[in-house]
DNA sequence: TAAACTATTTATAACAATTATAATTTAAGA
DNA sequence: TCTTAAATTATAATTGTTATAAATAGTTTA
């Protein structure tokens, strides 16, 4: 129900000590619909913590990745982004504003498999991500 | 039949000069096998041009990305590989030696419909890869 | 062919995202 | 409360990539 927490649960189990700074890193990722940048963040907790170091985000975003509580979508040029893990899910990218938004798909077990078959891997998982326009971006394009 | 001619008449209708460098660049994509970094590609041109640039790679892989003849794989940490664009393919790759395997596949064009559908999103295009350990690694793993 | 123009390369510096380091502080169990 | 390992901070370093300006080399035009 509460996927803070949750969160906090599976921190605690795995034994990561909660401090005000992952517990306030969590929340925002959980709370924060976008999927932010670890500078995003920094930003945001700026208020709270006037000085939390950048280092405190990347140490935490990559803890919390190892737990598996978040997910780290990297694209080429720009900063990774950050992704609270709930269900699974693909994302569909604006090439135009950046937008990232959600979409659900029964997992591409067919391509893991043939791709298993062919090469001789044994697989562990896949990504996927769709690129185009947004529907705001494509109004705009038409004006 | 020939890429290294195809891909300098591409060159050519589209107005890109054919400098030493740039062919050299390009017959080192087509040739390897692998999917090198700019940096391997620099260092393997070491020789044959002692003193080229760095810069120089990167910007005549950017020409290439602009014209269609190569495409950029970009994974989060580590840096950029290049792809000499042949048939269309995905890639599989492992996750302990960084090995990277094409595996071809009917597009996914179902999803991206899907995806259109449920985002309002104009599709582009998609990218999906698949991690897993390659048959090397794994046979090291069990010893 | 020579002059003029433009694209390309080079060398170098700048940049931005991320990580390493070392000193300081703090969470959580005894 | 004390102790200790873990986390945070501040800072510096690293790395991949891009920007800049000067030098060079192709092309086009006269």
């Amino acid at each position: 129900m509460n996927q803070l927490k949750e969160a906090l649960d599976t921190l605690k189990e795995t034994g990561v000590r909660i401090t005000p700074q992952r517990h306030a890193i969590l929340e925002y990722l959980i709370n924060s619909m976008s999927h932010p940048t670890a500078d995003d963040i920094y930003k945001a907790l700026e208020g709270k913590f006037p000085n939390m170091s950048v280092a405190t985000v990347y140490n935490n975003l990559r803890v919390f990745r190892e737990v598996g509580l978040v997910k780290e979508l990297t694209y080429g040029d720009a900063s990774s982004r950050f992704d609270f893990v709930t269900t699974h899910h693909y994302h569909i990218i604006c090439e135009s504003c950046g937008k990232i938004v959600d979409f659900h798909y029964p997992g591409l077990d067919e391509v893991e498999h043939l791709a298993s078959h062919v090469t001789g891997f044994k697989v562990a998982n896949h990504r996927m991500e769709i690129y185009g326009s947004c529907p705001e971006c494509v109004s705009k394009e038409v004006h």
